[in-house]
DNA sequence: GCTTGACCTAGAGTATGCTCTAGCTTGTTC
DNA sequence: GAACAAGCTAGAGCATACTCTAGGTCAAGC
């Protein structure tokens, strides 16, 4: 049976593994800990970095925010709410859930940007079959498309 | 009624003008010229730019293919493709169709990405509530919302 | 013909988010 | 105790996409 000192060591990282198992490179995770987006980051007796598999979810949680397009200003904020403690999680929530509606207009306008490079490849289609530029501008057809999506 | 030039005349716009139609400032219209990205454009005795109503539109869609990720670089050869005419139909469609495909599959990665930002709201909602820290981490909430989505 | 506003070019500056270099220290292995 | 990998700090460099400045030109109205 394992005591607490081995599992402790088991779950001790370096920055060389922590940037394999998260895909990135010990550069951006230095850069990040400048940033003040690596919480609760301890040091060995020569000053090295140690990890714990905490800061593996940690890194998982901040590249899926930069991913939805958080900027690092904004993971800042998070991570500084992070580390004040049980205080801060209503301002947490509330932050993450603004978050999550904002990425949902996103894909909502991207959506709707789409509408018009359908009717670009519809229009590029027809085009092509036709060997004519057909009457009916892109910009015409991505209207109709958005007042009658059913049709 | 309306002879040729009058209806040219009326579709003649200056870079003030377009900038207003399409909410961008002057500068940045000459830099997209300078980029590769304005097809067409004419300069009157003055050496002024001259644009038609055809600038708006493109100008729309390039606001579209830029909101949804596409890079200068390649708007740029889009619009070569469109310079060369209607030769080019087919690359500009192959273009299209696979810019269509990577926004769907971005879509489909920020909506996966979402899953654990959910979570970690679910997660402090209860930590709330509970006054204690729940026992499941948000990464597991997470792999557990994506295998059983209608539990 | 002079003022005024819009336009011109060339190029510098800015914001964001990394990414890498240089030069040095530390821990481990033989 | 020497070699070597891995880590350290400070700071420079880079890609992308604008954004703005400086210094001049042009057209239209008075």
């Amino acid at each position: 049976m394992m005591d607490a000192r081995a599992t402790q060591a088991l779950s001790a990282l370096h920055i060389g593994e922590i940037a394999r198992r998260s895909g990135r490179s010990v550069h951006t995770i230095r850069w990040y800990e400048t940033q003040g987006l690596m919480p609760g980051v301890v040091r060995d007796r020569g000053r090295r970095r140690v990890y714990s598999d905490y800061h593996v979810g940690w890194l998982d949680l901040m590249e899926r925010l930069r991913l939805t397009g958080m900027s690092i200003r904004q993971l800042r904020e998070y991570t500084a709410l992070v580390k004040q403690g049980s205080a801060s999680l209503p301002k947490r929530r509330a932050l993450l859930a603004a978050h999550q509606l904002r990425v949902h207009a996103m894909i909502a306008k991207w959506t709707e940007a789409l509408t018009l490079v359908d009717a670009k490849v519809e229009f590029y289609d027809e085009w092509m079959v036709g060997g004519v530029r057909p009457a009916v501008s892109p910009q015409q057809r991505a209207r109709d498309k958005r007042s009658m999506p059913k049709a």
